[in-house]
DNA sequence: CTCATTTTTGAGAAATCCCTCATTTATGGG
DNA sequence: CCCATAAATGAGGGATTTCTCAAAAATGAG
């Protein structure tokens, strides 16, 4: 049996902490089959096979559910970005990787895409969460003098929006790595990098073959 | 007394059509103060200053509702673009000016801006209307030896992103001429333009004197 | 002005969903 | 295994919203 990631991080703990696992695991599919907003405590309720007052006994209304929900999917998704991204000293290099990495992550767990883009717009600590990394890319890059950009949260704003798109077209066309190429060169393009320069850096980040 | 857009479309018109556009005009307000999703029916006849049934007069549903209102938006403004971009013939100048036309007047009628971004997720079509206007100047742009891109759809996609990001920023903390600026040197950065180049178009394009 | 037709009205039926709580069931330490 | 405690159950009350429809009002062509 698959187990989703939250009864995974619950094996071994007590009832209590295994039914909230379900819960969450339940939200999690809910939300990446009928979008936030159309979210019924009953469709969690059913799909996590409970019953429908066993809700009330994790948490006491559908934002905090998930909210906890959406914290628990970026944590595990820094999780897997720290480990991939040790040892990576060049700026670029960096932005074009860890990127690359966060649209694969949330692309193999499909499930977590909707939550993370839904709670994108609700979540405000969620989207700080992961433009953190950015940010320190970022500002790793303008002190080694790569990029050309006052870094400021517009900035930020601006790069998660292209990657945002990136992955939203990809969870309706299908995944498609070129297209995460692309986004990369544009972002690069974005940072003030020429066109040629990053079209290197994404070919010599993104195929170590 | 200030007709809303619809209203003034629809003077000299019949009953039937000077209530239905009441109730677009309503939806339009309504949208601006409490989103898509929390909108109710009721919300719309009262506003409208109209009995809850008439609704159901000249709308199946809220979505086909919605719809209709964020059509009728996007229609006004391709009016004005296209009334404001005549005898433009620089490509790079084009994207610049339209962008940053099209940032004002969303964000002068503020209420279409909510109908207009909340509309872009769930309104396909109107995407694409929209976007039919920056593919041609794209195009213009490529055949112009000026862009140094692929035209396709994610290409689109992603320049409208940060056109989306530009606005929704300002909805939040106000209007900032700087920031539309600093998104058409970002969108001309994406397009291929060096920092300086880019930097250079928007100033020429923007300050008028 | 007249009146057949169109349109609006608003009360209430139907549907939906949230949340409570008395009861049943499961848990796990001793 | 026992049993005090913790947890799950799900029927039902309550609140909200959608949608219907018979009756009332408005319209505008002749």
């Amino acid at each position: 049996m698959q187990l989703g990631h939250f009864r995974e991080q619950a094996v071994g703990g007590g009832k209590r902490e295994r039914t909230r696992a379900a819960l969450l695991d339940a939200a999690v599919k809910v939300v990446a089959e009928k979008g936030m907003e159309a979210l019924k405590i009953s469709d969690v309720t059913t799909a996590a096979e409970l019953a429908n007052g066993t809700f009330y006994n994790h948490f006491t209304d559908k934002n905090e559910m998930l909210r906890e929900a959406a914290n628990g999917i970026a944590l595990a998704i820094s999780r897997q970005l720290d480990a991939e991204m040790v040892g990576i000293k060049d700026a670029p290099t960096r932005v074009v990787k860890a990127t690359a990495s966060f649209i694969d992550i949330v692309l193999r767990e499909l499930d977590w895409a909707a939550i993370m883009l839904a709670g994108a717009a609700h979540v405000h600590q969620l989207n700080d969460d992961v433009a953190a990394y950015l940010r320190s890319d970022l500002k790793l890059g303008v002190d080694q003098g790569k990029f050309d950009v006052k870094l400021d949260r517009f900035l930020i704003q601006q790069i998660v929006a292209l990657i945002v798109v990136t992955i939203t077209t990809q969870m309706a066309d299908g995944p498609d790595r070129r297209l995460t190429h692309q986004a990369c060169e544009n972002i690069l393009r974005l940072l003030g990098l020429s066109p040629a320069k990053a079209r290197k850096i994404v070919t010599t980040a993104l195929h170590p073959s």
